[in-house]
RNA sequence: GGCCCGGUAGUUCAGUUGGUUAGAAUGCCAGCCUGUCACGCUGGAGGUCAGGGGUUCGAGCCCCCUCCGGGUCGCCA
């Protein structure tokens, strides 16, 4: 057993004393990092959340217990020292760390606890498998990056949590245990015991509470809101996530997207002390797709993508021609000196690269000093080249990229794909600018091939923009919604809409979205009462706070500002969970398992 | 559910055309060392080559299946 505190204090963090406290009497705790021990004299880093401190054991001035106990010192060793602050000597000082210049001579000190030898290393330079990180989790989170990054978490909180109360908004909790929604992912569920056969379902976002909210009349809210979606995960997908969620009533979309640049420009002052200019830049959806061939462009890096449909529309390549024939489009990407970038085989693998997307394949010009070689280029007239290229605004030593299909979905998003992996490739992306926009007019619903039926792109409670109102039920394809999404660096990181707040108009909605007058009050029923008794018109937002950290930390999945996360299998290998119960446990909630 | 990549000392990795006793670094243990900070020096321990099956005189290496991890498409209102 470890030694007591038996009254010890701790009179500071590792990391607070500086060169002007030399001289005085402190006590640290931490954990035992390096040790070096060169016989008569012992160097321990001690380091807790703030930092290291070097702790020195000098035989001469310990008595022989003592210093018998500090050569027991082994890695993670938690340990309370007593000492005197000493500045360094010109010769002994340390540039790497922010301490170095001072360190602490140990007159006394506890072995709080020991440790066994750990399986990882404590260290941002080791680099270890994330299934074993996990596993560990608890030393993993001691590695300095992982603090900084859970920090820097709570600091976007803090900021949040500041600005909008700051700016009226009121911090309410929804429930956990809620009703499951049909529309959406799928949910998690959680049975009932004292309701046998029957479950709730755990938030996929707080939304219908929030717009109650709003009919309530509490007009700003904001929730660090945890929500739970049961998909496959990927780098910035967990199961179990948190959101920045807030609503507002008596506004329109200008009103929630100015508060919301506000906290912006604070958030990423406090963190990263960037200051952002605005407004913000606004995008309209469709603009996005023609552009950038996606909803959430990477604008760090050009490399626009161009729509050749009206050049190629009658000519004799039959791919091109049948796309535009079925409704598509013809799309292309030009990289500039690409001639001498790719070499057929690379082209080739880009050929492959896009099929992953749904594209049935990749065309290409490479435009030689000699002329074009291509292997379409013989199907296009010489008219219908010359237009290509000046559309392309293409020169010699240029490679084009064509991509056609009778979805101008598939089109833009395989291009759009094409187009990140080049810039990647390329390194046409400046890593050091934060790149924010507002991607605006989305359409309102989107056909569901599967379904047979239209689904809502947002969530069926957004209110379409008025002037496509007439068209709701006439041409549902053609309504743009009142949605807004933030996306920074090509993230989506935040999203959200002015709802629609008439009963009527929201019957309306889920008539188009193929529910009968029935299933609709059965699974919304609750909210479209709620709307008879006089709702405020109201929207909001809600940012993915684990991608926002993520971004500001500099890290490549969420899960590196997750304490806890989970792996691709939506299992965590720290707990084990998900596991099974007792038989007890399910005999109680009416539970057999059927596992076939 | 599909596709791609990976699994070898505690850890990170190497391992040639299938061929002797599977290596390195680091960590760990022991000894020496009073100014180290990636301390140094000497010595030592440490392996179900993910698991199972197959081909072969012989498999870490080739084939099949399974498991595990990562990325991604689908999916994620």
């Amino acid at each position: 057993m470890g030694e007591l505190l038996q009254g010890w204090k701790r009179t500071s963090y590792c990391a607070e004393p500086m060169l002007s406290d030399v001289g005085r009497e402190v006590i640290l705790m931490g954990w035992a990092g390096v040790r070096r021990d060169l016989g008569a004299l012992i160097f321990v880093d001690l380091r807790d959340r703030t930092g290291v401190m070097q702790v020195v054991f000098d035989a001469g001035k310990l008595d022989e217990d003592t210093f018998k106990k500090a050569e027991s010192i082994r890695s993670e060793y938690v340990l309370a020292v007593r000492g005197t602050l000493v500045g360094r000597a010109p010769e002994m000082l340390n540039p790497k760390i922010p301490t170095g210049e001072i360190e602490v001579h140990v007159c006394e000190f506890k072995i709080l606890s020991k440790s066994q030898t750990p399986p990882i290393y404590i260290d941002d330079s080791a680099n270890v498998s994330e299934q074993l990180r996990l596993k560990y989790r608890y030393l993993d989170l001691r590695r300095p990056a992982m603090q900084r990054n859970l920090i820097m978490r709570h600091k976007i909180a803090h900021c949040a949590r500041n600005y909008f109360g700051e700016n009226g908004f009121l911090e309410i909790e929804t429930p956990i245990l809620t009703k499951s929604t049909p529309e959406g992912a799928r949910d998690y569920l959680v049975p009932s015991r004292v309701h046998p056969g029957k479950f709730y379902a755990l938030p996929q976002s707080p939304q219908q509470f929030k717009q109650m909210l709003m009919l309530s009349g509490f007009d700003r809210y904001m929730q660090i809101a945890r929500c739970f979606r049961d998909e496959d995960l990927r780098a910035d997908r967990q199961p179990d996530f948190t959101q920045i969620d807030l609503e507002m009533s008596f506004v329109e979309v200008d009103d929630v997207i100015a508060v919301n640049e506000g906290f912006l420009k604070r958030v990423l002052k406090e963190t990263l002390d960037i200051d952002i200019k605005l407004p913000l830049r606004r995008i309209p959806y469709r603009e996005a797709m023609d552009r950038y061939g996606s909803d959430k462009p990477d604008t760090r890096f050009g490399l626009e993508l161009k729509n050749l449909s009206d050049i190629v529309k009658d000519c004799d390549f039959k791919v091109f021609a049948a796309a535009i024939e079925g409704g598509g489009s013809v799309r292309c990407l030009c990289v500039p000196d690409g001639v001498s970038l790719f070499a057929r085989r690379e082209i080739d693998a880009l050929g492959d690269f896009v099929k992953v997307y749904r594209a049935k394949g990749l065309a290409w010009f490479s435009l030689k000093p000699e002329g074009i070689q291509s292997p379409i280029s013989k199907f296009l007239t010489e008219e219908q080249i010359a237009a290509i290229l000046e559309r392309a605004q293409a020169k010699t030593g240029d490679l084009i990229f064509f991509v056609a299909d009778p979805d101008d979905s598939i089109v833009c998003t395989a291009l759009g794909a094409l187009r990140l992996e080049l810039g990647r490739r390329l390194s046409l992306i400046d890593q050091d600018r934060y790149d924010l926009l507002w991607i605006t007019d989305f359409p309102l619903l989107e056909w569901s091939e599967e379904e047979k039926r239209f689904t809502a792109m947002h969530h069926p409670f957004t209110s379409p923009k008025d002037e496509d109102l007439e068209y709701l039920e006439s041409d549902p394809a053609r309504v743009r919604a009142k949605a807004y999404d933030i996306v920074l660096n090509g993230n989506e990181i935040g999203g959200g809409s002015i709802r629609i707040h008439s009963s009527e108009l929201q019957e309306t909605m889920f008539r188009v979205l193929g529910f009968s007058k029935e299933d609709a009050w059965n699974r919304f029923g609750f909210l479209m009462e709620a709307f008879k008794y006089g709702a405020p018109p109201h929207g909001g937002l809600a940012y993915g706070l684990d991608r926002l950290a993520m971004l500001i930390c500099g890290a490549t999945s969420i899960r590196d500002v997750i304490a806890f996360p989970k792996i691709q299998t939506a299992a965590c290998p720290l707990t084990n969970a998900p596991d099974e119960v007792d038989e007890k446990q399910l005999k109680e909630l009416h539970i057999k398992i059927d596992l076939e």
